[in-house]
DNA sequence: CTGAAAGCGCTTACAG
DNA sequence: CTGAAAGCGCTTACAG
């Protein structure tokens, strides 16, 4: 049945009944050769070949996750969220609703947590994985070189994993999702020239943790920085860097304080982490509020600030997509041995109090 | 089957077949409860009805999808997209996308496109869409008046249709896509205020179609005053409306030499619809890039401008997504009787050149 | 009012 | 190397 309606033909669907019957096979030999399971003659794995190609056979995703009988586990190693470290309860949010749209594909996930100051629970967790023998691992790699070795062992065992929330050079995985952190730095500079008043300076915020250096952290720092580099000529914008352990005593009250009495051109401030909440708390105690404040992730804490204008643009990359995505690109790859692309890069949002309520995610 | 892991339960779902073991019936019967199709006594309807209650039961939409024999047509009424209207090449493509995954679910579309300037092509189309009787369908209501009465003669005949860019008062329909155009004016002010020199002037710039009064072109010019009013104080801001026909001859540049030439301090512009490439491609002739320019939309021509930094931000709504989803939708509602939200608002997104590239949609 | 059976398109043992 | 058959969870005539 052929229907011709403006500009579209609505066809009925390719089976792998049709071509098993074009070629005088039966379904179940159409079905290795789709699959490379061999023992098939060359001969009609030629002529199906040839039949499928001319036929533009795509297979029923509904059909073939209803049929598929095995289950398959992923397991999820992410760190903990909590207070000083607010961000990783956001990709959850998507992982969970991953978890929730795959149980019809007959596939669960299993969550492992650790903590991200702690080198040994990443390990220890680690552990726990492999001796689990899941399908697939999602996996936020904060210890590069326990997640590299890591990578290795799941490779022998041939299970595939996806990266969350960045790359890792010269490992083997199946796909990774990340920002360009550099970009994004270039991107918070770009809103800071474009408003701050000449003359002025700017202060860069590393809000650092205990033993964290993560990388992308310091990526949007250098971003931010060269591009302030470029647009200085015409405004002639100064830019000072400061470190400051939030689990000091004092802190950042202690720091800024002595920043701002040192320079008292400070017209802007770049926080580099999710952590910014804690500056505009800092700016409203100290009747600072037009100071521009820019910073990252839609975290309840700068949620609330960003609303009352005390910060001005959150960047954000829709880490619940992230964690979304991850899991369902692992789970394409499991069930439909469908290949993803080896890097995904999230986007680079800007977020104002004018356009957070429709803000998705 | 259960098996505790790591704050995660998994088990084996429920399926029809099992309420209908521990209620002692058919799985008929069971389905015939589960969608209201009567012809079940009082008594196992109860005792149905409380299993599944109890049991957390959900459909395995493979499984649907799978089983569902009768295939739907949606019809898609939209404009055609050309040159001097590029907007509508962009949800075309989420639809296009859509139509492609919605094949499995036995669902197709048929496209009937109008022209955005002609009263009758829109009515010539939606008799056509009639008359052909479809399941569903998706409408541009361009023509308001004429979009209601259609309307009616489809909730008559028991068509859902789901309304794209825009809503339509008082009028019955499954669900609306549409961008609050206000907000989006208040956040294109706060960009401008962000970044204008203090004392300057703004010009508020209207592209006019022969016949169109979009509704929500206006909303956005609207809102953006409104704001604009609220920041002069600080910044001495003022700002002036200018409306272009650019079908006349020798437009946009005529007016625009004019108004630049009674007003040399002019330092931002705001265009309400998607053609801001054209005043990009004037500034440029004049050497006037340096005048900030905020526009709405991802055209190609916008995308170049936006480049090469003639245009500092776009508003972007995500068009492509609208498009996908507002199938969706309806597919949804049709094959899975998943009843929508009324209203879902697209994101109001920001974008600059350093974010263009990873801009999804 | 209710049940038994066939079928959607695919996968998977099993038998030859 | 290949085919026939059963099964995934749901829907849908059909028979009683």
């Amino acid at each position: 049945m052929v229907l011709q309606v403006h500009h579209r033909i609505v066809t009925h669907r390719i089976r792998i009944k049709d071509i098993a019957l074009q070629a005088g096979v039966s379904t179940g030999t159409v079905d290795r050769v789709l699959h490379n399971r061999g023992e098939v003659s060359q001969a009609t794995r030629d002529k199906i070949l040839s039949l499928i190609q001319e036929s533009d056979y795509t297979p029923n995703l509904a059909a073939k996750s209803l049929a598929n009988r095995n289950p398959y586990r992923i397991a999820v190693l992410i760190p903990e969220g909590d207070v000083t470290n607010p961000y990783w309860k956001m990709p959850l949010r998507g992982i969970r609703r991953a978890a929730r749209e795959i149980r019809d594909y007959n596939t669960g996930i299993e969550i492992y947590r650790f903590d991200m100051d702690s080198r040994s629970s990443f390990q220890t967790r680690l552990t726990e994985v492999l001796k689990s023998n899941p399908a697939g691992v999602v996996l936020a790699p904060v210890f590069q070189d326990q997640a590299a070795e890591f990578l290795k062992q799941l490779n022998d065992k041939g299970i595939p994993c996806v990266l969350i929330d960045s790359r890792l050079r010269k490992s083997n995985y199946l796909s990774a999702f990340g920002q360009d952190a550099l970009k994004s730095g270039f991107l918070a500079a770009r809103l800071m020239c474009f408003g701050i008043r000449p003359g002025s300076s700017i202060l860069l915020l590393k809000l650092a943790r205990p033993d964290g250096i993560i990388h992308h952290l310091s990526r949007r720092a250098k971003g931010f920085s060269g591009y302030i580099g470029k647009c200085t000529p015409s405004k002639d914008i100064s830019i000072r860097t400061l470190t400051i352990d939030l689990t000091a005593p004092g802190e950042p009250a202690a720091s800024l304080d002595k920043a701002m009495a040192e320079q008292p051109d400070i017209a802007g401030i770049f926080v580099t982490s999710s952590r910014a909440s804690v500056v505009a708390e800092y700016m409203e105690s100290r009747n600072k509020s037009e100071i521009i404040l820019i910073g990252y992730d839609l975290t309840e804490a700068n949620r609330k600030y960003l609303k009352n204008g005390t910060i001005d643009f959150l960047i954000s990359q829709k880490p619940d997509d992230q964690g979304y995505n991850s899991i369902m690109t692992l789970c394409r790859y499991l069930v439909f041995k469908l290949l993803p692309v080896r890097i995904q890069y999230s986007p680079i949002d800007i977020i104002t109090k004018e356009n957070i309520d429709f803000y998705q995610t």
